[in-house]
DNA sequence: TATATTCGGTAATCCAAATTACCATCCGAA
DNA sequence: TTCGGATGGTAATTTGGATTACCGAATATA
């Protein structure tokens, strides 16, 4: 029996539908991280997009209908990669002292993020007030970067390392200062080693959390 | 004697030609706050920039060669009021406790950014990653707030409140930190009172510090 | 192998918005 | 009161770039 027409798995050159798509969509990122780093996010031209990621204009709008979605999705993949490694990490750990849990925790979480130099650019700089659907998506994050703290405060808290009070907005500027640390490192990323980054975000949320 | 063309005190209805450019920027700037806040800097169109201050397409022109300038010239605005308040309750306040110190910087910079929630968005939100020369002038500023309070922290350790280190990338992480409270509560004013924005900051600064 | 269909590239099309040219108006000086 | 020059508004111009229409090439099926 022969595949329909529009059938995912219909293939093509020997390549199934669904695998184009997803490699011209993962062309389309790692050409959206490219340019949007580098010539900016508002300054990257479709046309720019398309020729950097090997296809023609046309592809583009096969995978995405505006430049803010690609950029969304890139935002989204990031936070949401390190936030996997980050809790899996956590759960895994089933140590209770604070220090050795927040220490993991930064130490995920930057070595996801710090990775490359190009995606705290693009999170932290490039992504930010691009739209109200990006701000929404970036206060999501927060929500959950902060919850995630909080949650290990409160643990401390239970725990008597740490006093028991609302560690909400504690959170929250904790999470400012990691966001501040990166943006300041993927400025000048010549100037400070990762490790340097990581040891300050480390001892600012414990100092923060145990006060 | 008359007054030669171009003279900028030459008068016009009665205005000399300084004060009448003075009266355009002040409405010019007041515009983009309103704008750039609500409509978003990158959607706001020069047309509408010059009919919210009630002028003409060319008046823009007058005062600024692109919509960015007006945007640096906001953004260095709103920093140097604060900066100067700032540091001048400082400098006047002959005290060395860490915590009297930290309290008043807090206070006056937050009573300065925070006198209006569009000053918070439009520096935190809408001028990121908008051109180089805005992050130029991001990391300037960064750099002038963290060398306060690293000069806060190294008094402190002078006087014994502090351990002796090098607190740089600690004031870089605390001025993240503060940022990171304003964008949550320029996105969420009704939910939070000022003062717990405020105290907060506090409170992180001073653990950071004498950790 | 012939045919219907899908894929992807090229090249218009179309639109929005910055920039500028031009004109009517207004002012100050003689 | 008349003239030269400045001022600011209106409206055309132009450009940059997203979006789309169309076409040839390639593929699978009968």
């Amino acid at each position: 029996m022969a595949r329909a027409a529009g059938d995912p798995e219909r293939s093509y050159g020997g390549v199934p539908l669904t695998r184009r798509r997803a490699e011209r969509r993962d062309r389309l990122l790692a050409a959206g991280v490219e340019l949007f780093t580098s010539v900016g996010y508002q300054q990257t031209k479709i046309t720019e997009l398309c020729a950097a990621a090997g296809m023609s204009n046309r592809g583009f709008y096969q995978e995405f209908d505006t430049k803010e979605q690609l950029l969304l999705a890139l935002h989204s993949r990031t936070n949401q990669l390190a936030y996997d490694h980050v809790s899996q990490a956590l759960t895994a750990l089933d140590v209770v002292d604070v220090q050795a849990r927040v220490g993991l925790l930064v130490d995920v979480f930057m070595a996801a993020v710090m990775s490359d130099p190009r995606l705290p650019r693009l999170n932290y700089v490039e992504a930010v007030g691009v739209s109200p659907a990006l701000e929404r998506q970036h206060e999501e994050w927060v929500g959950r970067w902060s919850a995630l703290i909080e949650q290990e405060a409160d643990q401390a808290a239970a725990s008597g390392t740490a006093p028991r009070r609302d560690f909400h907005l504690t959170a929250i500027a904790l999470v400012g200062a990691i966001t501040g640390l990166l943006r300041e490192w993927q400025a000048h990323a010549a100037h400070y080693p990762p490790a340097e980054i990581a040891a300050e975000a480390k001892a600012v949320i414990l100092a923060a959390i145990t006060r």
